[in-house]
DNA sequence: TAATGATGTTAGTTACCGCTAACACACATC
DNA sequence: GATGTGTGTTAGCGGTAACTAACATCATTA
């Protein structure tokens, strides 16, 4: 069962993965999936015995939810700026690392709902994390005190909004680089726009 | 080609639309809009030469593009607070009106890309107004002069990010009332958080 | 050298699905 | 009563795709 030189098995979960999310599970073949990975159908079946199993394996292999607590927590240094920037940054990450899941989450939540269980606990980790920070920092009189949960809510929102937009549409919504987007949003953020 | 009673060529648009958005265009099949528009295939072929046809009147039907710009114009009193409000609620509403266009597009982005053109060009066109609007704004020394292009970049793409996480991911992600969350965004928006 | 294991090839089975054709029925209008 | 229109039913064609089975090849390794 062993992949000598590049990997057979990963050569083909990597394929898999790519096509399915740009044209969705049912509309990949295994002939499709073969040709990718420059082996033939037998090879696959080989490996997975269905295709269904090729895209469990590569949700196996590319599905990450990495202790996003403990670095926000590691990294805050209790100013309101640097913290969401970080905190932002964060986030975008994580999705991007999940790009792949997500996609496929997408066009599957009908059939296989339980894939967008996995990215949307990263977002409610993170949302309690925030509320947590944001009650901290009101009680130490460096941010207004509102309402806590539905400020992160919202700061969470925007950037689950970059992220789809970006990995649905590319640039058809939102042309501006996640840099800029942050930057914007984060300033937004904390001073507000009224004068 | 008339049809009598309650109408069988939107009955079987209205089905189609349901079963599509929900599984995607390609694993809805003719029987599944046959039975659950309580015809027989036929029928639907009858009406809708191929299958790809009843999706394209189903978008004719339920696609609506109005006149954003219009709208905003005639109800703006050029209070931060308050036209923020209506053209969130503005922009949310068109989405709604649009979600099962947006969902199928979302699934069949590889195959049909122009779908989602027709919603991104709502977007685009509301960007378009808003930036106008933060300029005259600021002209007016009523709001903070920043970059306006990028600042209704970041607004519309909250709006985007609530709509989207609502039509795909149901309360999942989100579980404010569309209310609870433009009151929140729109506060923070003008006001900022930090003190 | 012999055995093993991963892969390729070819052929075929099964099932589904888009779509067509032909015929039958029911109803409404002329 | 004839005609037409919308529909149902049944049968089938052509294509595709998941998956299986059997056999062949080649490289590594015992």
């Amino acid at each position: 069962m062993d992949d000598h030189e590049t990997g057979t098995s990963d050569r083909i979960l990597d394929a898999a993965l790519r096509l399915m999310q740009a044209k969705g599970f049912k509309s990949v073949t295994i002939k499709d999936i073969a040709a990718a990975s420059d082996v033939s159908e037998m090879t696959v079946f080989r490996h997975y015995k269905t295709k269904k199993g090729v895209l469990e394996a590569a949700v196996q292999k590319y599905s990450y939810t990495p202790g996003l607590k403990i670095i926000v927590e590691q990294n805050v240094v209790y100013d309101l700026n640097h913290d969401l920037k970080l905190i932002a940054a964060s986030y975008l990450d994580l999705m991007e690392v999940n790009r792949g899941i997500f996609l496929i989450a997408v066009q599957e939540r009908a059939t296989m709902p339980e894939l967008i269980g996995l990215i949307a606990d990263n977002t409610k980790r993170l949302h309690g994390v925030l509320t947590d920070y944001f009650l901290t920092m009101q009680e130490r009189g460096k941010m207004a005190v509102t309402d806590a949960s539905k400020q992160a809510m919202m700061f969470l929102t925007m950037y689950y909004g970059y992220f789809s937009s970006r990995a649905l549409w590319d640039t058809q919504f939102i042309s501006d680089t996640q840099e800029e987007f942050i930057a914007t949003s984060v300033s937004t953020f904390c001073e507000g726009l009224a004068t």
